[in-house]
RNA sequence: GGCGGCAUAGCCAAGAGGCUAAGGCGAGGGUCUGCAAAACCCUUAUUCCCGGGUUCGAAUCCCGGUGCCGCCUCCA
């Protein structure tokens, strides 16, 4: 089957195929760790996870790279308002990072090299880039002269005539020949950072780190560069001239850039209370697998609105999944139906989904079909030892590349044991009244229970309410 | 001002000229249950922002509106 995707490059779809046959070389825009990542952050982090799952899926072998900007304006002023060195203050951000990725069940990329890791290499660039004639130096700084670089815009579309110079001035900048063009290497800024270089003291610019870094682990030219769609311009776009002018060669041949998660309809902003990190949600009571199931369910190039009705809904489907495959992986029954042919079939619609540019919601539908059809067939005994088997392995097989089936393990804390035995006590003693009140109580604390042929079992529940206004409300 | 995207049921969201407009959530009714939960069954868009046009045929193509959103130098 053809994977075909969306390429900025060329704003069209494209039949994807790798430079070097049965391997994908894909390199991430990764967090800059100057603060926690925001959901919005791990949106696209959840696309790039899911791309990456659905290649191997698909028997590629796949190697990810994701840079961590460890130093950057942002940093270093953090750092030095903190009176900390670089290190010590990115430190928490990136074990942050790492924890709320793995929470969110994203599969680690093979390589995560560092800018503070990569600045000989930073400087071998800028000093090709120099050889060829790209870049000029001014008080201290180098800039790349983009008017050397006749390809400049084609991924972004921007109309290079339309960044007027002068028209807007950047604080931070030095001297600059044209507006347009953008520093490869900082002075010393007087803060904490800085590293030798043919120019004297300072630290890399921010673009030149990716260039950098992707052309070591990937080589000039790789196949998929992703990230999210506010990086189009100007830092893909500046990626592109500096290793491209570098090089001779194409970047990468695959661009994929995922739409902006929003809050409420409304961008995420701290001032408008409508910023949240994953930490904050989870303090809310949601369940990362249902934060899992909202960032992955719509389709990468379109918006996202996080609302808390949304969580509600992602909550309760992603429940609907996980109970159906412990349904699945307990039944007992040994009737008729093999089931064979509805697998196959929502086995093959998954993938034709899947391959027409992530076109996930499809992929979702075709399971949820299937979840319909098996329940159906296990109410009535229908479905048979050997059909449960094959369901089961597909099953675990679209889990490889959704990491939905499998609930969040819930631990039961002592209290909520003694409550689980004091209400099976009532029951068997059958005071309802007693039971019931005991039932409420626990799903007041985030634990639904179920009565079952088999005895009681418990599942996480929807968050007690209540949760809370997505923003501060006047 | 330049470039780009989106408008489909109460909410979310597929659909890229042609079988009865997917799926999820929610809501209502029913089966099951001590009651629930889960599951299953039924119902919930004669219609796809508005107005033209192309076509035998359009949610899907074209033109014109309206509304919302993103980017335009370091924000995923």
């Amino acid at each position: 089957m053809v994977i075909r995707f969306y390429n900025t490059l060329s704003r069209r779809l494209e039949r994807f195929e790798p430079l070097e046959a049965g391997k994908v070389r894909v390199y991430t825009c990764g967090p800059t760790v100057y603060d926690y990542a925001h959901v919005g952050n791990f949106r696209t982090y959840a696309f790039e996870d899911l791309l990456k799952r659905y290649l191997r899926w698909k028997g590629f072998d796949v190697v990810q790279v994701m840079n961590l900007t460890d130093v950057d304006d942002k940093t270093i002023r953090g750092a030095r308002e903190a009176g900390v060195s670089l290190g010590e203050y990115t430190k928490p951000y990136i074990e942050t990072f790492f924890k709320d990725a793995d929470t969110l069940r994203i599969r680690r990329a093979e390589h995560y090299p560092r800018a503070t890791e990569h600045i000989p290499e930073m400087i071998a660039l800028v000093k090709r880039l120099e050889a060829g004639g790209h870049t000029y130096a001014s008080e201290g700084a180098v800039y790349y002269r983009i008017s050397t670089f006749p390809g400049y815009g084609k991924l972004s579309g921007m109309n290079i005539g339309s960044l007027q110079p002068g028209a807007r001035v950047d604080v931070d900048e030095y001297a600059k020949e044209e507006a347009r063009d953008f520093a490869l290497w900082k002075p010393f800024g007087g803060g904490e950072a800085g590293w030798d270089s043919p120019w004297g003291p300072g630290r890399p610019g921010w673009h030149v780190e990716c260039s950098a870094m992707s052309m070591k682990y990937l080589g000039e030219t790789f196949d998929i560069h992703t990230g999210g769609v506010d990086n189009i311009f100007p830092h893909h776009e500046n990626e592109i001239a500096q290793s491209e002018a570098a090089t001779g060669k194409p970047l990468a041949r695959y661009w994929l850039h995922s739409e902006h998660l929003i809050v409420e309809g409304q961008r995420m902003s701290k001032s408008l209370g409508s910023y949240f990190t994953l930490q904050d949600l989870l303090a809310k009571g949601y369940d990362p697998l249902a934060i899992r199931y909202l960032l992955l369910s719509t389709h990468y190039r379109r918006q996202l609105n996080l609302t808390f009705e949304g969580l509600d809904a992602a909550t309760a489907a992603v429940t609907r999944l996980t109970d159906f495959y412990r349904r699945v992986s307990e039944y007992g029954g040994d009737g008729g139906e093999d089931f064979a042919e509805d697998v196959g079939k929502a086995a093959a619609a998954f993938e034709t989904s899947l391959d027409n540019d992530l076109g996930i919601a499809d992929a979702l539908a075709t399971i949820f079909d299937l979840v319909t059809a098996a329940n159906r067939a296990m109410d009535r005994g229908e479905l048979s030892a050997a059909g449960r088997g094959v369901l089961v392995a597909t099953l675990d097989s679209l889990d490889e590349v959704l990491d939905l089936f499998h609930p969040t393990p819930l631990a039961l804390g002592e209290e909520i044991e003694k409550l689980i035995a004091a209400r099976e006590e009532a029951r068997r003693a059958k005071d309802y009244a007693r039971a019931d009140a005991l039932r409420e109580k626990l799903a007041g604390l985030g634990v639904v229970l179920e009565d079952t042929p088999g005895g009681v079992r418990w599942k996480r529940g929807a968050p007690a309410e209540p949760r809370g206004e997505p923003r501060e409300t006047r």
